[in-house]
DNA sequence: GCCACTAGTGTCAGGAATGATACCATGCCC
DNA sequence: GGGCATGGTATCATTCCTGACACTAGTGGC
């Protein structure tokens, strides 16, 4: 996913689903937002312990991006040690329903899935 | 998304969004899904003449991936010229609500994007 | 002085994802 | 025989994503 950068958004008809996509399509963001919708504000340091797969680096990564797209909201207080907090925002709400359409199909249909089963 | 590669399904709750989130996190292939909702049946050429910045190996490849995950069927007839369908199957048909709900979000809110609308 | 804590950043490297290009088979038409 | 059409493959190069690891700042505690 990701990984993946469109062009325009006047391609094909349904090119949305892609400009959509490309909004979660990184490595963990989808997996954030679902934190983030369950818990509502959480720290850095929260996010990455439920997270635990994820490097520092690549969840500041994802972070950065989400922000940047307008979908999280990152608020500095400014003490020692640093405390960050992210929330979602508004526009960043407005995903829930995607976010459940994708963990609905996720736990009814998971296990009719072959492929990354075994050997995976 | 690519590009993905998810280890273990007993990860994190939420876990299942991720999965989901694989099946389709190819470059095109919720693209090539679109497609085949709209239109039930396309030959290689039909999706290759609507998805146009999309190069033949990629298509090839992001079809057998489908094909592998279960969600389309490849029929192949044994003519000349070659002759070859593309359609969902009942697997690939249960993720319709879920591009819908992409669709629908992307529909609404892509004026809302930021960040790749100028320069990108 | 030394260490720990939080929330990062910088750099590097490996590998996967993607793209460009060329090539194949076969039957039909001219 | 040459060219076209369809649905691919093979090979190569490159770009991008991702992970590992080390490093930073400022304050508090021992």
């Amino acid at each position: 996913m990701p990984r993946i950068r469109h062009t325009t958004l006047a391609c094909s008809p349904g090119c949305t689903v892609e400009a959509t996509l490309e909004l979660f399509g990184g490595k963990w963001k989808a997996l954030i937002l679902y934190h983030l919708f369950e818990d509502g504000v959480l720290r850095f340091g929260e996010l990455r312990r439920r997270l635990p797969n994820v490097t520092q680096r690549m969840l500041t990564n994802q972070l950065r991006e989400l922000e940047a797209d307008g979908l999280v909201s990152r608020t500095v207080f400014p003490e020692v040690p640093p405390h960050v907090e992210y929330a979602l925002t508004d526009l960043g709400k407005t995903l829930k329903p995607v976010i459940q359409a994708l963990k609905t199909w996720g736990d009814r249909y998971a296990h009719s899935l072959q492929r990354n089963k075994a050997g995976d």
